[in-house]
DNA sequence: GCCCAGGTGGGTA
DNA sequence: TACCCACATGGG
């Protein structure tokens, strides 16, 4: 199994090439961003992360002493603001209040505790969570989206895991823990996922995974 | 007008 | 546990 996983890496490599994920300036920007991009396209975040910025907002003590109406005026972009804005105030309070806006030494928590205390975060779930280890932290929690679970799904790889915690697990028993690799397997899946492997109408017969999935498109 | 986009929390059986 | 729904804008 490891070697087909690797065989689909490097499949997406020679395509897309190295990704370079995440897009962010900053930590507090990636993290951010993590937020806003839930359930929404890039497209959308894009917009809302410039008006933070041009605020001066891209700053969880900032974002912690504004009003949950202020912020959700500036992230309207994304869709479902009022919702992100109480997120966002929700991830600013524990990173200021609780661990006085240090966020090298939060992000420098070992994997398993970090995960634990992201997930006590109202608003941060599984994957923002992941997330925000694996490009915020650079530790190697595997990210699973709707991308990755629609790929492995159609690829026939469904004894992986069809959730997020079976997937997950199971991909980091089997792959090596690298942060590196697992942040440019996320990325490449999000490529596919975008530009070949939609939901709706995948474009198989250009896809270059070609005969290595079984979807019922090569037939 | 309709579908989709890098989820999450709350409610119900 | 396993669904169902609300949350909401913007592009194709």
């Amino acid at each position: 199994m490891k070697t087909k996983l690797m065989e689909l890496y490097d499949l997406l490599l020679a395509e897309f090439g190295p990704q370079q994920w995440w897009p962010a300036d900053t930590v507090t920007e990636m993290m951010i961003g993590a937020v806003l991009t839930q359930a929404v396209s890039w497209r959308n975040v894009e917009k809302a992360i410039n008006n933070l910025h041009c605020q001066g907002a891209l700053n969880f003590e900032v974002i912690d002493g504004m009003s949950q109406e202020s912020l959700a005026h500036l992230i309207k972009p994304t869709g479902y603001y009022n919702a992100k804005a109480r997120k966002l105030k929700e991830l600013a309070r524990f990173v200021v209040r609780e661990h006085g806006n240090d966020l090298d030494s939060l992000l420098s928590t070992p994997l398993e505790e970090l995960r634990r205390q992201l997930l006590g975060v109202w608003g941060i779930g599984p994957e923002t969570a992941d997330c925000i280890i694996l490009y915020g932290a650079k530790q190697p929690s595997f990210v699973i989206d709707a991308y990755t679970l629609r790929i492995f799904s159609r690829l026939g790889l469904e004894a992986l895991g069809t959730d997020y915690r079976s997937l997950r697990r199971r991909l980091m028993e089997i792959l090596p823990l690298d942060p590196g690799l697992y942040q440019d397997f996320h990325a490449l899946l999000v490529s596919l996922g975008k530009n070949f492997c939609r939901k709706s109408v995948p474009l198989c017969q250009q896809c270059p995974l070609g005969n290595i999935c079984k979807t019922g498109c090569h037939q």
